[in-house]
DNA sequence: TTGTAGGCGTTATCAT
DNA sequence: ATGATAACGCCTACAA
């Protein structure tokens, strides 16, 4: 209600000695900073972030852009930790959803503009078109990508290790002696390519090099996509494809925890054992996979966005990154889910 | 980059013209309207928010303040209920963590001055101080509660029918033959009061309708908090003083499934059988529960922050709700962590 | 249907 | 250490 001119007059000061006085700016007398925040409590007052904005050309606003539902594991843990380093430095975490091309193309046509309406820009999970991080930077508008992919480089980035993640998986099941393995995309619903794809190459490079041949390693769904199809329906499809494969794999890796655990309870229902029928490896480690004795790859998202969002903080005070990328590598947590293959066992 | 001004020189009308046009009023001849449009789009041209906001005094901003992290399950599904409902309206959904009571106590400070700074407040879970919802309402900062309580009552609220839920949970378990029940609090990290401790109060009210003395009944932790401990080590002592209770009893209520997890898994670890010793109820009906077969009582919080972001976009816009208070029911879904107590079986 | 003019609440620059 | 004075970019009467 109460402007910063009326506190400038109950204290007896100028609008400006008032402004440098609340933003703790150090040419102020601490007399006169007292007498300042006691009228300002007083009347209690508050900046007006669109004015300081205005004024000052800094939004205090960060996006955080998500390919999902912020309620999926994955990205209510990069949220968690981004605004854990960025709330407390007095900016706004503004999550944004672009689950279609359309809303992701009119994201990026309106950046151009955007740059009087954001500070910075965390992207998740994206496989960002060069055309896309070219404009960020372009733009000048500090950017991080955070377990993201581009042939063009975001200026600063946090990567996952994938590739190791996928060789240890591989490297794993091979040990256990399974010798017909097989890779499950998750059925996301995002027409566009997340970076969690990268795995299914990684995948298939690994079993290459480990000696797997084609015929003896699986994709699912192979090639016609499980698209637009609500996604309990694209997982029990898919499930029924792995168990009616010709040459069905016995231990499979599946691209992300929470379609793991929903391919594990079909195949229970359809009478395959885990992991005496079938061996199944995870990733993310997400909280239900130790109760669902679920082997899988951990990966901390919310120690990654922490990261990122510490980077971004440099670059948006024009600091400059000692260290532009930083990788994190994953570690497989053995549990029950993964035992010998069938045959191999008395 | 440019400014309203250029798209009005580019497109040969006045500035108002072309904030009219952009902001789709009708007052606009539609080739007008083209045309302001066009020199918008070549010129790369978005409205800063910063500005409309001063002077149109809408800041387009809601908050959402939580009392935990927001990968917490309920406050990731409250954020995407209420995100899917705001964002496509225009509105920032800004996430605000108070976890401790100076950072509560901080935010309700500055209300006074915030009015200027969103145009909306959501707030789940808290057991509001009458003095703030008093604030709230005295200073008219739309907000609207969800699954809150206060003596006070905001303006508008979406509840969440506990008592209920809690009578079906003490009956379910009675019809099982259960005679020693136990209520397990959540070991909440917030020290301030959450509205999913009522259904303490619930539960014990229950039992005593069904015939239960107080020694049947057992709440853990009983009276000393297991206050400031990392949540996992609570969780373990809370698990300690439940087998080990003087009379211990065969069935257990867990505030909510997250914790009943970790309870369950600590009760087999140390050779307590789920359900034949110990029968465990759970609340929220967690994704992870179907896998965990936990019994619980579901909730859809995701739609519980879609009906209060209706109603706050009702608010915001000047409208009067015909319904301030709606509720939402609880279902209870029986699954594999409950039976009969051990001594009613052969 | 469109244009004109004033103001929204701060910050920044330049004095003092 | 503090004051005066322009911006900042847009919206909203009001006028035409």
């Amino acid at each position: 209600m109460s402007t910063l001119h009326d506190v400038a007059l109950a204290a007896g000061v100028s609008d400006s000695t008032v402004s440098r006085a609340l933003r703790g700016m150090d040419t102020v007398r601490p007399k006169t900073r007292q007498r300042v925040a006691e009228a300002a409590k007083q009347l209690g007052f508050t900046l007006t972030r669109s004015a300081s904005s205005l004024a000052s050309g800094k939004t205090m606003r960060v996006v955080i852009l998500f390919d999902g539902p912020v309620n999926a594991w994955f990205n209510a843990n990069c949220l968690q930790g981004a605004l854990e380093v960025l709330a407390p430095e007095g900016y706004d975490l503004v999550p944004v959803i672009a689950m279609t091309r359309p809303e992701l193309e009119d994201f990026f046509a309106k950046l151009p503009g955007s740059g009087n309406n954001m500070d910075g820009l965390i992207l998740p999970s994206f496989l960002l078109e060069d055309s896309y991080s070219q404009a960020l930077t372009s733009l000048h508008i500090p950017a991080v990508a955070l377990d993201t992919s581009s042939t063009t480089q975001l200026p600063a980035s946090i990567v996952l290790d994938n590739k190791g993640a996928m060789y240890d998986a591989v490297r794993f099941l091979h040990g256990l002696g399974h010798r017909r393995i097989g890779y499950v995309e998750h059925p996301s619903p995002a027409p566009f390519e997340s970076s969690s794809h990268l795995r299914e190459r990684y995948f298939l490079e690994a079993a290459k090099r480990m000696g797997y041949t084609d015929g003896d390693v699986t994709v699912f769904p192979k090639q016609s996509l499980v698209e637009r199809m609500p996604i309990d329906e694209a997982t029990a499809e898919i499930t029924g494809r792995i168990v009616s494969a010709p040459n069905r794999p016995t231990a499979i890796c599946v691209e992300i925890d929470e379609a793991a655990f929903d391919i594990m309870q079909r195949l229970r229902v359809l009478g395959i054992r885990v992991p005496q029928d079938m061996s199944v490896v995870g990733f993310d480690d997400h909280e239900a996979a130790a109760l669902a004795d679920l082997t899988t790859i951990h990966q901390d998202p919310q120690l990654m966005a922490r990261a990122a969002a510490q980077k971004l903080l440099t670059m948006m005070r024009g600091g400059t990154l000692d260290e532009p990328s930083t990788t994190f590598r994953t570690t497989l947590i053995p549990r029950g889910s993964t035992a010998p293959p069938p045959q191999d066992r008395p």
